[in-house]
DNA sequence: CTGAAAGCGCTAACAG
DNA sequence: CTGTTAGCGCTTTCAG
C-alpha cells in the first residue's frame, strides 16, 4: 500500500507538507499543492483512516444504532444519515441490535465503545439505565432520533400532536366512534412513541367529549401483517367504529387490507388515517400524517458534525416538523 | 480517555503484558491475566481501534456496499452480515449508494479505498468497469451478494433455475396462460437478475411449448407499487392470464392487490406466484420460492472472515438453496 | 511556504 | 511468563 511517504518522495516535498496539501490546510503553494495532488492521484495513494485516526483522534466515523433495519423509520433515517455523512467524508457505523436484542451487550460493552466513533446517533431505542449511562459516558456528542429518552437529547416529531391532529381529522369529519389501532411495547424499541400516540388520540376524543372504548382499542406491531389481524378482530365487533387512527402507516395499510376482506368499504364505511407517509400510502390512497424520516437522519447528523466542528451542541430537544396528507381513506360521515 | 500504559500501570505489569492478556493470548499466567482484566474494567478501558489497527494493519471493520437499505433484500441480507460480523467483533461499514448513485464516486473513490475495511461486501450492484476495477485492485476479499457480476466473486441464489421453478409451478398446476411481471433495469442495481429471471420464465415456457406473449410480459420496478400498476395495465387486457409469474414478492403482492381491484379472484381466476418470502407473503397468501436473505449475508460475512483468518478463498461462485412454499394464491386450473 | 522531529496508542518481535 | 524496544502512517508543533 502506498503511504504518505511514497508520494512525498515521488513529489520532492515533505510528508508533512503533502499532509497539508491533500487536506486542503493553507501555507501550501499553489504549485506544490498541485504536484502533490496529482502525484497522490496518480499513486492512488489514500490516507489510512487508522493512522490519522491515531494521530488526530478522530475517527472520521460516526456510530448509528438500530434497532433493525428493516422497518421503514428505521431504514429511511438511515439513509438520510448515511447520505449526510458521506457527503462530509464520513463512514456510517451500523449497530444493529437485532429485534430480539442479544446484541446489545456486546453493542453496548465493547464495540461503540471501542473508540471507533466520534458520535453516536440512536434510532428510537429503549435503552436500560445502564445502557444510557454509558452511551452519556462515551463522551462524545449523542442523540437520539426518533421517541424522546429520559437523561439523552432527541430529535423527533410532536409525536402527542401528531397523533391529536390525526383523530381531530378524523373528528372533523364528522366521525364519533373512533378506533385506535396502537404500536404495542416491543422488545428494544421505544415504548413512549406508541404510547404517546395513544395518548394523543385519548386527548382529542376527550377534548371532543367523545367516548373511547375500550373494544376499540388494539394493539400489536408497527407491521401491515399486525395491523391487518388486529383491525381484523375489531372490525368484526359489533358495533363497529366508522373511523379508524393506526398508530402507523403500515399498521393503517393492514386495516385497510382488514376492511377489503371483511367487505367493508373504505372510506365509504370505513375512514382510515395514519402516520409516516410510507412509501405504500399512497398506493393505497392513506390519508397520513407525514414524517419526513430521511430529514431527520439528515438533520441528526448534521447536528453531530457541527458539534464536531466545535458548534456548541443545540440544547434541548428538537421537534420536526409534520403535514396531514388527505387522500382517499378518510370521507365525511 | 484511559489508555493501555494506564492499565499497564495500574496493573503492575507492561503494556505488551496488558495488550496480550486482554486479547486473550498464551504466555499470560492466569493471576496476571485475572489483575489485567480487573483493572482494565475497573478503568473502563477500551482499546483504540486507531492504534491497533496501525500496529496490526487490521481495521476490525468490513465494508458493506448496498445500494439501499429500503428494500427487503438489501436490508436483509446486510442484517445478516452485520449480526455474524457482531459475533466476532468486527464492525460494519455501511456504503449506501443511494438509488441516485450520486454518491457513487465518493465511495468508491474515496471511503473504501480509505483503508478503513479489512474486506468488501457488495449487495448485487451494477458496478462500472472502473468500479469493479478499484473492487478488484482493493487487494483486500470482496464478495458480490446477489447477482452475478463479472470479474468478482459472488453468492446468491440461482435465478435462472428457480425462475424456471416457478413457472413450471403454474404449468404443473395446469395454467398454460401465463404472464411475467419482470424488473426493469434500475440504475445501480444489478440487471441481471431481472434478466435472469425473465429468462427462467421464458425457457420454461418454451420447453413446455408454451408461447410467451409480448401483451403478457410487464417490466416494472421491485415494489409493491410497481407490481400493482404494471399488474392492472396487463390484466385489463384481453385476453388476460391465467396465471402470473412475477419476479419478486413485492411486485407478485402488487399484482394480487391489482386482482382484487379490478375484481379478478385470485387464485380462482389467477394464480400468482413470486420469487423471495417476503415477510409479507404470508399475509397475502402468496406462494412463492422462499430464499433467505439473511442467511446470505451471513455466509458472505462468514467467507470473508474466514478469507481474513487465512483460510484459502472459496473459488467460484456460490449458490445459496431456495425453496418452494406453496400458499393460497394458486390453484390447478 | 516548507521540513524535521516528536508523538498518537497499540502490537510484535526479541530478549530475558 | 514478562518486559523492552521498535515501529505502524499520519499529524502537528516548532524552526527555518
Amino acid at each position: 500500500m502506498t503511504s504518505i511517504d511514497d508520494v512525498a518522495r515521488a513529489s520532492g516535498v515533505s510528508t508533512a507538507t503533502v499532509s497539508r496539501a491533500l487536506r486542503g490546510l493553507p501555507n501550501v503553494s499553489p504549485a506544490t499543492r498541485e504536484t502533490v495532488l496529482a502525484t497522490a492521484e496518480e499513486l492512488g495513494y489514500v490516507a489510512s483512516s487508522s493512522a490519522s485516526g491515531l494521530a488526530t483522534g478522530r475517527t472520521l466515523a460516526m456510530g448509528v444504532v438500530v434497532p433493525n433495519v428493516s422497518r421503514w423509520f428505521y431504514s429511511t433515517v438511515l439513509e438520510g444519515i448515511d447520505s449526510e455523512l458521506r457527503r462530509v467524508g464520513y463512514d456510517t457505523i451500523l449497530f444493529n441490535l437485532g429485534l430480539k436484542g442479544e446484541d446489545r451487550e456486546r453493542v453496548f460493552h465493547r464495540s461503540i465503545l471501542r473508540k471507533r466513533t466520534d458520535a453516536v446517533i440512536a434510532l428510537c431505542l429503549d435503552f436500560t439505565p445502564s445502557e444510557r449511562e454509558q452511551l452519556a459516558s462515551l463522551g462524545h456528542p449523542t442523540i437520539v432520533v426518533g421517541g424522546p429518552v429520559t437523561g439523552l437529547r432527541h430529535l423527533g416529531i410532536d409525536e402527542l400532536a401528531v397523533a391529536r391532529t390525526a383523530t381531530e381529522h378524523l373528528i372533523a369529519l364528522g366521525h364519533r366512534a373512533i378506533g385506535h389501532l396502537g404500536g404495542a411495547t416491543e422488545h428494544g424499541l421505544n415504548k413512549r412513541v406508541p404510547e404517546r400516540r395513544r395518548r394523543g388520540y385519548e386527548l382529542a376524543m376527550a377534548a371532543a367529549r367523545l367516548a373511547v372504548r375500550p373494544e376499540w382499542e388494539e394493539s400489536g406491531e408497527f407491521t401491515i401483517a399486525s395491523g391487518r389481524e388486529v383491525a381484523l378482530r375489531m372490525l368484526r365487533r359489533t358495533p363497529r367504529p366508522t373511523a379508524l387512527f393506526a398508530a402507523s402507516d403500515e399498521m393503517a395499510i393492514g386495516a385497510i387490507l382488514a376492511a377489503r376482506e371483511l367487505g367493508i368499504d373504505v372510506p365509504g364505511e370505513l375512514s382510515v388515517i395514519g402516520i409516516d407517509d410510507h412509501p405504500l400510502a399512497a398506493t393505497f390512497g392513506l390519508t397520513t400524517i407525514a414524517q419526513d424520516a430521511f430529514g431527520q437522519g439528515c438533520l441528526a447528523a448534521r447536528l453531530m458534525l457541527d458539534e464536531l466542528a466545535g458548534s456548541p451542541p443545540h440544547a434541548g430537544s428538537g421537534r420536526y416538523p409534520t403535514a396531514l396528507i388527505e387522500r382517499s381513506s378518510t370521507s365525511a360521515r
